[in-house]
DNA sequence: CTTATCCGGTGAAAGCTTTCAAATTGGCAA
DNA sequence: TTGCCAATTTGAAAGCTTTCACCGGATAAG
């Protein structure tokens, strides 16, 4: 591979100004910069990036860590965040977590090395992140935050407006005359989940609708979880109309349960979920669910990473994207009867 | 950030040492090992990646390109391949391609610069990667190529069998009585695309049923490609009773086409797809599907790799892992009728 | 005409590790 | 006690780039 010692000689100038020529940090006359410019186009030279970030204290990596790439929310943030970082020349190095806040840190901890422009974060559950990313900040190392933040997070983010979307979401169903909702949230010790959550309440709180305490279920974010928590909450008298999910794979549980139970969705009970996944159009029946931009979080995110690495150095950035209520087959007006507590016994005879 | 000189100073040994201890290059005594080792424990010290990088021409980072994180078949493979990359002390860059070779080209160019280990790559479309791998091996980095092979592709790759699946699937319908048989294949020039078809073919050969070329149609691996496809084949007579598509995608825009065009499956028509992705278990009906190894793919390709790099210069490997076919409801036996070509006509009176 | 500035350009140091030749140590045989 | 070999340990070079102090020459000011 060619190095710069070798076009400063073709070139036929110093070393400092195939540097200077290349990175523009000085002005070099019109003819040198010419004669260096040819002379790394004959040479096919590129700067080698370890001997420039060694140089330099930073690197032009970003580490994106995420809990796993598997859940098929994830993708698309880690896609928006490799877009933006590639054309800006800088690329992603991938950690999945598991949701282990231990290997969270194992990553965190050797990710330094390599000393990246910075970390793009989507907390591991019990994350420690708030501690970590200080010592990232002192080595000039940006830290984004997305999704959901950890416990005393200060720093910049991007998550999208759980709260409005759960919000809209049930005053839309409250709209259609549901009085009997439940919910199966996320882990709540995750913000997103708590956010979700709090929208729920806001909105039922503001139409003086009660939610007794057993139907708000919690639970993990995928379909095992769901189908569960849904077995349960069909089994509360009277039985509720609505099954608000934390998530789409908790809404996938909770229309299988559903189905399993011998009801039908929509017409024995509505289900919304949250993500508006790809997975909500193929279900039978389609998922309504409100789309939160999984791609936008991701670029987002780069970009608001590559302000920092370029020297914006303003206060602490909170990101808030908005969200859209996607309606589709899942979710229907109650039926007129079983909404009231007492009519729902004669079923049982 | 703590470095190797400062180690050596508290452990009063020189920086050769520090080394050595460090990476077991040479024979060192307990006592000043141990020393090595407290003063690594007391500053928390981790040798810099870019400076052993550059120094060993080589780091621990591998090159991941895929052609795009979103399609839900490769966030598997990217996991597996990370899983097993990270545990070995190896970080992944991912880069998408979006099956465009000149972005492929490019993300090939510039990880040079980074002096990675090897590179783990799904081609791209008339990926140019054979070229490109050359110039790789002889900077001593690895190239492993995954899932489908570019063209004259000589090196190690990792493969399903994807001919075999095929195979086994279309033996499958045939004994339940299938004789009308269409298929809807990803693009031609995709080496998976290809054997998917070939073991279609070879399965029929071998059961002397003809298949006239207009029941081959060619697409992208794509929800739109399957939809637009499965309506021309929906209107041939005799009109298919399976539809083998090259992938679940294409099978989730058959059923879709399928349902659009007021046909039943698996009653009218059978839809057999490739892949088992997880929304194979979804749609309604269910998707029979050729389930291939996607996270073995990947962890496979990995490990392959880390062999590679630490010295195995055998000849190229090509690994194959097998398939299995997962029946669920999207099959089902021909109806009696409409299984001969003359009978197709008394449906338009 | 001299002096202060400024522009372009240069060479060397620094950043951190690995590796190799050379120096040193310790042990053992003579 | 001396000599020698093997085992350890050391110091410096190399790998490639950025950056900074500094220099020559030219221009502007006095």
């Amino acid at each position: 591979m060619p190095n710069m010692k070798q076009i400063a000689k073709i070139a036929n100038v110093s070393l400092g100004t195939v540097s200077h020529v290349l990175n523009g940090s000085a002005r070099v006359r019109e003819p040198l910069k010419r004669r260096v410019l040819e002379a790394v186009e004959s040479l096919g030279y590129q700067p080698s990036q370890l001997a420039r970030g060694l140089r330099r204290d930073k690197t032009n990596m970003v580490g994106m860590i995420i809990p796993d790439l598997t859940n098929p929310f994830f993708p698309a943030v880690v896609r928006g965040a490799e877009d933006i970082a590639f054309s800006n020349g800088y690329r992603l190095i991938l950690c999945n977590t598991d949701n282990d806040h231990a290997k969270e840190l194992a990553h965190l901890d050797q990710l330094r090395t390599y000393l990246p422009a910075g970390l793009i974060v989507i907390p591991s559950h019990f994350s420690d992140l708030t501690a970590q990313a200080e010592s990232y900040r002192k080595a000039g190392a940006a830290v984004i935050c997305v999704d959901r933040l950890p416990k005393h997070w200060k720093g910049d983010s991007v998550t999208a407006d759980n709260e409005a979307g759960a919000y809209a979401a049930i005053r839309h169903l409250l709209k259609l005359g549901h009085r009997q909702f439940a919910t199966i949230t996320g882990p709540l010790h995750l913000t997103n989940a708590q956010e979700r959550l709090a929208g729920f309440q806001r909105a039922l709180q503001q139409s003086r609708v009660p939610v007794n305490p057993e139907y708000i279920q919690e639970t993990t974010f995928d379909k095992q979880g769901g189908y569960a928590r849904t077995l349960v909450l069909l089994r509360l008298i009277p039985r509720p109309t609505v099954i608000f999910a934390g998530n789409d794979l908790i809404a996938l549980g909770a229309l299988l349960a559903i189905r399993d139970s011998g009801l039908l969705c929509p017409k024995d009970i509505s289900v919304l979920g949250f993500d508006d996944l790809d997975l909500a159009d193929i279900t039978n029946p389609s998922l309504s669910s409100v789309s939160q931009p999984g791609y936008q979080l991701g670029s987002t995110a780069a970009r608001l990473l590559l302000d920092r690495v370029r020297g914006d150095t303003g206060p602490a950035k909170h990101i808030v994207l908005g969200t859209t209520l996607k309606i589709r087959h899942s979710i229907a007006p109650p039926e007129r009867r079983p909404a009231r507590p007492a009519r729902a016994k004669p079923r049982m005879p």
